[in-house]
DNA sequence: GTAAGCGGTTACGTTGAGGTAAGGAGATCA
DNA sequence: TGATCTCCTTACCTCAACGTAACCGCTTAC
């Protein structure tokens, strides 16, 4: 996601902070429960280390997640959502039934011009 | 803005619709009043015709937006919000919103580090 | 006749987020 | 001693969004 330049609606701000591909997902598991790095990697199946670990960061200065390390016999790190995460968390899942709302408007949609191709199909061959 | 997998919360959908650029000030001005491709030039300083048509097309064949040519003696092409595209407006609303927050609370974040710096030369000058 | 405004389109270059693959420090297991 | 697990880091590459600049047909104004 690029760094947008902040304009006046705070919209960009708030997708600068969230807009990484992996960051909704994230903050979604991890406000589920905490977790820890390699928990992640296999719940979010597809990321890569790199990315995990650098969104993990950058969430981490935004004060989205807290990120704890377990003295113990293992390395053991777990991350796990701030309130401010948590807030945002909720913003996003306005964003998110919204899409749901388009993603079910468009398959309707889909569905009115395949019938309407069957038709012109219907009319073409009698 | 890359168009995602969808995944299953809907988050990605929404992202795709209006993740570009310029859409969410597009879809501000053009939810104040109906804009012509140049006004819309004109307020967007910096947006770049091929860019700008682009996501005006995108936005038409998301249903967020509404393409009329009035016929008259020069061309006059109008963009006005469909009422789906006002209620993805007002779920950006509440992400703005948080933007805004998260602005506020960095911009804090950083005069607490601004003081705390001075404090640290101050220390260090004694 | 030519300049200027409208609403675009096209070819090409740049840039940065994300992917791939490898390495690495510290600890435990066999 | 080597293998394995954890939590990363680093160098390099790819690809799509975005920017730049030129061109287009149409119309009116000078």
């Amino acid at each position: 996601m690029k760094r947008l330049p902040d304009d006046d609606c705070g919209f960009a701000s708030a997708l600068n902070v969230i807009g990484g591909k992996w960051k909704t997902d994230i903050l979604w598991e991890i406000n589920v429960a905490p977790r820890r790095f390699g928990e992640l990697r296999r719940i979010l199946a597809g990321v890569s280390e790199k990315v995990l670990a650098q969104q993990l960061r950058e969430m981490e200065a935004d004060d989205l997640i807290r990120r704890e390390v377990f003295p113990g016999k293992v390395q053991r790190v777990e991350y796990s959502a701030t309130e401010f995460g948590r807030s945002l968390n909720h913003a996003v899942g306005v964003m998110a039934d919204w899409g749901k709302g388009y993603e079910i408007r468009m398959a309707q949609k889909a569905e009115e011009q395949a019938e309407e191709q069957a038709e012109r199909s219907i009319a073409l061959s009698a």
